[in-house]
DNA sequence: ACAACGCGTAACCCGTCGGTTACGCTTTGC
DNA sequence: GCAAAGCGTAACCGACGGGTTACGCGTTGT
């Protein structure tokens, strides 16, 4: 999952989830390379389990699913702990879903099951 | 930076730094690949700002550099927010030095200062 | 002074990554 | 039914990453 967060590309990507979904073309026309090179990274980011995908009509829209990144906020404690973050992070998972909640649409659950990277 | 981090066997080294400084030879001899091969992985920790090192006799002593880790953190709060963390993380620098104290070595806070990656 | 130690670097090999273009499948619209 | 749209995949290629062995340099100890 860390080497899925190493490339600038999907990092970006990431972030324009995070305010709402897009098509793979509305990703790709926001990046100089190929689409196909964007759908790659698509790729990379749907197998760590980064983002969820759903397709409406011919088009795929992708959402973020900030669950992996809630794992890498928890390994990070082990290092850096200010006093009482250990509870927040217990709490985290319920203010994710909350999130999560008005982004998706239809939205089968099931890629959550995918296990890789 | 992130780049650094994608590596499973630097993760690692993070881990075991996080309790006590090493030296090259004590890092190395608990991965099973060559020395060098680990040398290499402390390179790119020391580059990407990750560890500060110093030199003791032959020897040469990786200390883990939170700093970095702590702009990590302050990404992924872009995407998860539990309520009353921005505070927290203002707080954090702080923090950050108690938790280095009491590591073995006199221990110069000196590589905090280091800005790279 | 010299052998041994601790560590980094160089050269090399090979697998993976990230980019490209070409292509194919499904859905939409006329 | 057929052309166009929207995506993904395959094949190819140069660059990079991470492993190895060989080597060199400074430090330690006798």
């Amino acid at each position: 999952m860390a080497a899925a967060l190493a490339d600038p590309v999907r990092r970006q990507i990431l972030e324009m989830l995070r305010e709402q979904q897009l098509s793979a073309g509305e990703i790709a026309e926001r990046f100089s390379i190929s689409r196909p090179a964007v759908s790659r990274h698509l790729r990379v980011l749907r197998a760590s389990g980064l983002v969820s995908d759903h397709l409406v009509g011919r088009q795929r829209f992708y959402v973020l699913d900030v669950e992996k990144l809630v794992e890498l906020m928890q390994w990070l404690t082990q290092f850096v702990q200010p006093s009482g973050w250990e509870h927040r992070l217990d709490a985290l998972e319920t203010e994710v879903y909350r999130t999560r909640r008005d982004r998706r649409s239809p939205a089968q659950l099931d890629d959550i099951e995918e296990h890789s990277a």
